[in-house]
DNA sequence: ATTAAAATACTACATTTGTAGTTTAGTAAT
DNA sequence: ATTACTAAACTACAAATGTAGTATTTTAAT
């Protein structure tokens, strides 16, 4: 597991497209962000390219003319989300899930059939099995 | 429920600072600062400041000869928190708490006692009483 | 071979953030 | 009244971020 880059809001919008449709062409991720987001095509290129440069992207020349560059992500939507959440609960809770979760019951009105869909998560995660990635 | 500013890592600090300790003096908030995390006098009250400016902290007079200032939060940590967590759900999990929990579980190894707190808290809070903060 | 279009590279610039320095004003002690 | 502190205000400046513009190179079509 390396060590996983920063990866700002607007840099965050490029890598949720990359994480969908991995290798693509610059243009095709520049008209997906002209679409969604109404930018440039220079700002796309320029959060594609801050994106390689910081290792969170990776680029590759593409199989049929060997010409032009295709973008995929270094870094997995999973490692990211895995990353920053826990980055948050330490930042705002210390680390400690327990506070953050008594915060969120707090806040939120659940009912019953919520709470036994969590309450199922556990039961059926908590097992403590399958846990073969000790790569860390 | 005012809108709750934005606060940067550094500001948090500071925050965190008035939250336990409030209607400081600055010179008290700046030797904290200096000796939790280093900074110059100065550090400590441009941070203050900004604060002050985006209306996170306010200002007011002392009460013995009214002529310094005393700072206290205006956004309370519960505040906070509570606002940071939505808009981090919101950013990472489509504002779904269940995709979180399951990353979280997926992520940490829980031994039994843990997942049965966990579960203690749903029972205790879920209950759907006490639900008289409809203020928001 | 020449030119236009597309792709790639390089540069720019305002705002925010972290981290201060400098100046002015008020007060306390001589 | 003068001086030395302290508090408060104002200014600074590099790095990161959002949001592009301009220049160059390639390639495709004439």
């Amino acid at each position: 597991m390396q060590h996983i880059p920063s990866i700002t809001d607007a840099e965050l919008e490029v890598m949720r497209i990359l994480w969908t449709n991995p290798d693509r062409l610059s243009s095709e991720i520049v008209k997906i962000m002209a679409d969604r987001m109404d930018w440039s095509p220079n700002t796309t290129r320029t959060l594609l390219n801050r994106l390689v440069q910081k290792q969170a992207v990776g680029v590759k020349l593409d199989n049929s003319a060997k010409r032009f560059q295709l973008f995929y992500p270094l870094v997995s939507e999973q490692e990211y989300l895995r990353s920053e959440t826990k980055s948050f609960v330490k930042k705002l809770y210390g680390g400690s899930w327990r506070p953050m979760l008594a915060h969120f019951l707090e806040d939120e009105k659940l009912n019953t059939q919520e709470i036994e869909a969590l309450k199922a998560l556990f039961d059926d995660n908590g097992s403590d099995k399958q846990q073969e990635k000790r790569d860390r």
